[in-house]
DNA sequence: GATATGTAGTTTAATATAGAACAATATGGA
DNA sequence: TCCATATTGTTCTATATTAAACTACATATC
């Protein structure tokens, strides 16, 4: 699996992109799996993530919107969290059916943990490319996740 | 499952877009999968628009490579295809090792089963979106799917 | 020519996720 | 107040994928 090809010749533009997003996923997320430290998923450093850039607290079924998964997938990913104490999950005061989730200082350790170890690819990344041609995809980027969202 | 936040606030543009590239994949992944022919994958479905654009002949390791995913995984894939008839595997003529994958009349008429069943919403997303918008994203997407997959 | 190294494809086990069914709780209208 | 409907979180089942081990074959080096 050393050689590739994805000539793309041909493809419409908008077949185009998503192949090469979903290439993009797909390789990202498996590098993010290799370097995380040992038995950090890339689904528990992005819960990880997101707390420590907003803190405070959120249920489970706003996480999993958050990040587009299902509820089921995120009762899983909490309850591994919960086990290894990156995060607490209390139930919420005034209505029953929820939980609020939210980081611990464990968590906030074991996130800079893990942003530690992706540095020197972050690095890499970085002097290989500008924040601007970065900042060039984000508005129709957004805008087609948005349209997905909203035509599922 | 239905409102979404990710207001991807305070996000360095790489992590953004990283971020939006994974919902995407995992949007478009799913509503592919919902919206295609019963049983068909969106895995099958990748090789019987990869057939059907170029033809041919290629070795499951080669297809493995242009797909980005493990040799195991498309041995996976196309034994399901060659139950359904959808691609013809012979063994090589001169490298015992290798085998020849191609697509057969029934792939092709699958593969147009695919289409038919995907085109409403490919018009409801051309409608909302052009060929020039998702061409500008390309020469970046592409750019980076390279640099990703040579520093693996 | 023999041996070592590399490559193609398959198999196996482990895992993450989706999807559907479910129990508990909340809400809003009659 | 009562009841139908919606929502939250969990569980269960099925499946696609990875990673690693393995077999068969090929190629290069001595």
């Amino acid at each position: 699996m050393q050689q590739t090809k994805i000539s793309a010749a041909r493809l419409r533009p908008d077949f185009a992109v998503f192949n090469e997003i979903g290439i993009i996923a797909q390789l990202s997320r498996a590098r993010l799996e290799r370097t995380l430290p040992q038995g950090m998923t890339s689904a528990q450093y992005a819960v990880l993530n997101h707390f420590s850039r907003r803190g405070g607290e959120e249920t489970p079924a706003q996480l999993a919107s958050a990040f587009q998964i299902t509820k089921g997938a995120m009762t899983n990913t909490l309850q591994k969290m919960e086990a290894q104490g990156y995060v607490r999950i209390v139930p919420h005061g005034v209505d029953g059916r929820k939980k609020l989730v939210s980081i611990t200082a464990e968590g906030v350790i074991a996130h800079e943990r893990g942003i530690l170890a992706l540095r020197p690819y972050l690095t890499q990344l970085r002097e290989a490319f500008t924040d601007a041609e970065f900042e060039a995809l984000l508005p129709m980027l957004s805008a087609l996740r948005v349209w997905l969202d909203e035509n599922r």
